[in-house]
DNA sequence: TTTAAATACGCAAAAACACGCATAAAAATA
DNA sequence: TATTTTTATGCGTGTTTTTGCGTATTTAAA
């Protein structure tokens, strides 16, 4: 086995489990731990994994603060809510998850389109409240600071009673073996539970964010029908994310 | 499990409960107390948490500019708040309504006073995200515009499941014969199942909305045990107020 | 003040690690 | 192809890190 090679199935399952130690690496490649050790400080220092004492960890993609990202929006995400846009249709029942991306779909929804739309997001909820035609559900319970959203058995008993045209979400982490993924354990519950009630739904986020995996599941990845992201996608997670029928839309870099 | 593991999943946890013991995170872990003791006082050094007997805190020095808040559009509501704060204390869950004075107590609480604050009015929810103490639960159901709160069933049925210390809200109109009343239907239902479910209901407002009715009774008047007002209540409303077994605080006018 | 819980400290065992070195493998050159 | 050069690997040795336990001390609450 040569050395490129090896360094290629280290991420591999580190992107597989978000974990590796060095006993199992040694063990699985069938080489010595000095050897796994210096592939890993090899990798730690090109930045590709965390170099942590007994092994690695993925690399944890800074999420700052949200509050530190209203200050400083970023408005490139906008080039992904036309395809959304062109996909609304009115009297739809439709959800507007939070985050970015989500809130300018939110700012950018048609003045005379008439929809109903759910989200846990109290931004989005005020944004909307501007809005002439559109009906407000605001998701109840417990607010989950790191994510700005409501999580709980009160937000997915809310879901469980509505049924959804079409549900908007952003991309955390998404990837054809191991489905749609977020890094909060109770983020993941609410997220699942919403995608349940969905007749249709749609990621939009970057193309790096599709070959990602984070601790939790929300669901595999046949789950979802459509991905808007920009260009860049890897030939060949193209082409398998395309076999599972999803959508996947191509928005122009800028 | 790996150390920095350790440390990531304390962190989270700290992050979903503001606050975590020792104990209960030897047993999450499974390792033994003095680990968990070691990895708090690492992360403290670091800065992460706030290292406490007996277990760890969500660092609050993030949000040092909550008490300069006393730049608000009215602040000559500002008064009717201190009686109001006097009232609280730690631990206590409480709600508080819709309207410029109930938002004016949000953006007012104690930054070091640990509250489970409920409420309908999504301003107020992004209010509290940036308090480093209170746990708050969004009210879910139908966005009402002309209020800015939720109403309906959904809220009515969450309100249900929750027990309430103090509740406070702003005076619309309050009169000795016809009770607290609003002039909307649907607003009328969820503030009679919030009091319905409160130890004590407190009215904040100004005198002259203490001798007025609207379409909508809430609750009788002898339901309301604590009113806020200012100084010109007519002696008559006054006696009358204080006959029922209300309290009625009287602030001075500015 | 008393008392139980939480903590700090020292110690020892186990695991992970770094380093040097000899050898094997790969790459480059003649 | 043969030979040299470079790189990668495994092993032995010594070091560092991590962890749990026993004991003494501090803290916080009754």
């Amino acid at each position: 086995m040569l050395l490129a090679e090896r360094h290629q199935l280290i991420l591999e399952q580190l992107n597989i489990h978000g974990r590796i130690t060095s006993v199992d690496l040694a063990k699985l490649l069938a080489v010595s731990e000095d050897t796994i050790r210096r592939d890993l400080n090899k990798l730690g220092e090109l930045k590709l994994l965390r170099r942590v004492h007994g092994g690695a960890l993925v690399l944890q993609e800074d999420t700052p603060d949200y509050f530190d990202r209203l200050n400083s929006p970023d408005p490139s995400k906008k080039r992904f809510i036309q395809p959304a846009l062109a996909m609304l249709e009115a009297g739809q029942t439709i959800v507007i998850d939070s985050g970015e991306t989500c809130r300018y779909l939110a700012q950018n929804l048609p003045a005379n389109l008439p929809l109903t739309v759910v989200t846990g997001c109290p931004l989005i909820v005020q944004d909307l409240m501007q809005h002439p035609q559109v009906q407000v559900i605001q998701l109840g319970g417990r607010m989950f600071k790191p994510a700005m959203r409501t999580t709980g058995s009160s937000a997915i008993e809310m879901l469980k009673q509505i049924r959804f045209d079409l549900v908007f979400m952003g991309i955390c982490a998404f990837h054809v073996k191991h489905g749609f993924c977020v890094n909060y354990f109770e983020e993941a519950e609410v997220l699942r539970a919403t995608i349940e009630q969905a007749d249709r739904t749609i990621l939009m986020g970057p193309h790096d964010k599709l070959d990602k995996t984070m601790t939790y599941q929300i669901v595999p990845a046949q789950k979802i029908h459509h991905i808007i992201t920009d260009q860049g996608v890897r030939a060949d997670i193209q082409a398998s994310i395309e076999e599972l029928g999803i959508e996947l839309e191509i928005v122009p870099n800028k």
